[in-house]
RNA sequence: GAGGGCGUAGCUCAGUCGGUAGAGCAACGGACUUUUAAUCCGUUGGUCCUGGGUUCGAGUCCCAGCGCCCUCACCA
């Protein structure tokens, strides 16, 4: 310690110590000397912050006389001092708990320190009063900074004003936190940060954790619907020899060994439905999938979907199955059927609407999407480049731009032109129309799903087929020799669903931007003169 | 990829006509036993994103670069 060494804290000026970040090692190293760890320990028996707030009702005052009074209601009227005064003499009295958390606020009143501390289920207010925990762990208040995890022991109560606290009468330092506190109103609000350092974002800003757990409430229950319908959850590979199943530019990778050039997954399809084959009826996989594409709002290179398929269904069952998927999300997360998105008021009360797709598109357009001549024509007075490109492809453009935006919804979009969906089933009285449909809600596709394909034959002919005025990287015409083999060992007829779960957690919580329901979304390489690379170096082991 | 906006103290931001930098919070010292974004008194803290240029003088004007955000494009 008496080594000389600029972070010795003996040769800290009182200038240096202004500077947050040595103020807190400083901090850090008084714990050590007054003999207590600044990196805590296990700490059973707390309770929840949201387990004691249930215990509010076991507050009491007892008069002098022993009669157990419950505390009134609690109103901006409530004077509790006064109210206390004219029960007369007594004391007030309530459960003892133990709680652990960060240390939200601090309010320093001298002999007195209030306290708000938050763990992952809420917020309570902390008193620490000289007289009640005694010299010695009074003293620990002032080693304890914005952002510290202490354990508290105490009787619960009330202050004059009414919020319901923990009286300390033990205090425990859990951890100490190095870096300066975020704004104690404001939290971090650089997007960008509060991304890098979710861990931050979650612990400071508030709502954040709401969302996350949330989300994952969300996915609980639709494994749960799931499973309650009979389905199966499966693990299929991530790293395929064909991207298939979708069409989307792929990452690629490399197999050391094998010495072969490998694909991240861009959808779940085909493997799922090599298992239909194999005779699980009712199958689904909720994962990550990864597309090598544009990052926006909406778009996460990584993102979780799920896909599930029926044997003997159609996709008509699949949209009976998407609305239950739906609305049983919003029950587990008791949000309510009426959500705001992106400034729309959408209501899921179900039955969701259901239109065809060429009955949308006549209405937005006033053109018969069967009039090929005359949907030529709009495609050019909208702009669209029309040479070379199969009519399929300009009216799913003309669709895209003139109707999906305005889809509030929820809306099951119906009946898709059949050159489009490569691994649909055909109308059996229409060989034109797809059985398929899309879920749109506020303007974004939310679910999509068919009925599937089962004919090998016509498979590998659609396989084949490039469709004009698509690049082949960008086509679903991806032959996988494989897949359509399995296909002649017999799929049952069925019926195929995916759902982006980002998309679907958005919608849900009410946010805007993908990123803000994925935990680590993908972001460019930290620069080097990044807020996160801290002031102080580690201290040199100066003890020792 | 194109267009627009932003980048100033640890955090959130202000900065006038181009004249050499300011507030709140945090930090540090002090007062206060029922506060609650506590309050009050005092103190400290700056690579004004980076690099050029114009100018006697640039946080401010110009050019380029980097990063972030928004819109569009891409994304069945």
């Amino acid at each position: 310690m008496n080594q000389p060494n600029p972070n010795d804290p003996q040769s800290l000026t009182e200038d240096q110590l202004k500077d947050p970040r040595i103020a807190r090692r400083d901090k850090l190293r008084r714990l050590h000397e007054a003999g207590i760890d600044p990196w805590g320990s296990r700490f059973d028996d707390r309770l929840m912050v949201s387990a004691v707030r249930e215990l509010e009702d076991q507050v009491r005052y007892r008069t002098e006389a022993g009669e157990e009074l419950p505390l009134p209601e609690l109103g901006p009227s409530v004077d509790l001092r006064a109210w206390r005064a004219e029960q007369g003499p007594g004391e007030e009295i309530g459960p003892t708990v133990r709680v652990a958390g960060r240390v939200m606020l601090f309010r320093d009143k001298g002999k007195l320190v209030f306290i708000t501390l938050r763990d992952w289920t809420g917020e309570i207010q902390i008193f620490i009063g000289l007289n009640q925990v005694g010299e010695e762990n009074f003293g620990l208040t002032k080693l304890i900074d914005l952002g510290d995890l202490i354990g508290v022991d105490g009787r619960l109560g009330r202050t004059n004003t009414g919020e319901l606290t923990i009286f300390a009468e033990r205090l425990h330092f859990l951890t100490k936190m190095l870096e300066p506190a975020p704004d104690k109103h404001l939290g971090i609000t650089d997007p960008e940060l509060k991304q890098r350092m979710r861990y931050a974002d979650l612990a400071f800003n508030e709502g954040v954790m709401q969302t996350f757990l949330e989300r994952t409430e969300i996915i609980r229950s639709i494994r749960r619907t799931l499973d309650q319908d009979g389905f199966c959850e499966v693990e299929g590979p991530t790293l395929h020899a064909i991207a298939g199943g979708a069409a989307a530019r792929p990452f690629v990778t490399h197999h050391n060994t094998l010495d072969r050039q490998l694909f991240l997954r861009i959808a779940l399809e085909l493997h799922l439905k090599r298992l239909l084959v194999g005779g699980i009826e009712r199958v689904y996989e909720l994962g990550r999938v990864y597309r090598n594409e544009g990052i926006s709002p909406r778009h996460n290179p990584e993102f979780t979907m799920l896909e599930a398929y029926q044997a003997y269904g159609d996709y008509r069952t699949m949209m009976d199955l998407t609305e239950r998927i739906v609305t049983d999300a919003i029950t587990a997360i008791n949000c309510g059927y009426r959500r705001h998105f992106n400034g729309h008021e959408v209501d899921f009360t179900p039955p969701f609407e259901r239109r065809s797709y060429a009955e949308l598109f006549q209405q937005a357009t006033g053109v018969d999407p069967t009039d090929e001549p005359a949907v030529i024509a709009l495609a050019r007075r909208l702009g669209l480049d029309t040479v070379g490109k199969h009519p399929d492809v300009i009216r799913n453009e003309i669709f895209e731009e003139k109707v999906e935006d305005s889809l509030i919804g929820p809306i099951f979009v119906i009946d898709y032109p059949a050159s489009i969906c490569p691994l649909t089933k055909r109308k059996a009285d229409n060989p034109e129309i797809a059985e398929r449909f899309e879920l749109f809600v506020g303007g974004m596709e939310l679910a999509n799903a068919y009925t599937e394909l089962n004919d090998p034959d016509l498979q590998q002919a659609l396989f084949e087929t490039q469709l004009d005025g698509m690049a082949e990287e960008d086509s679903m015409a991806k032959m996988d020799h494989d897949f359509v083999r399995a296909l002649r060992y017999g799929m049952p007829p069925a019926g195929g669903l995916g759902i982006g779960i980002d998309r679907l957690v958005m919608i849900l919580t009410g946010h805007k931007s993908i990123r803000d329901v994925v935990l680590f979304p993908v972001l460019r390489p930290e620069t080097h003169d990044s807020p996160s690379h801290p002031a102080v170096d580690e201290p040199a082991a100066a003890d020792e």
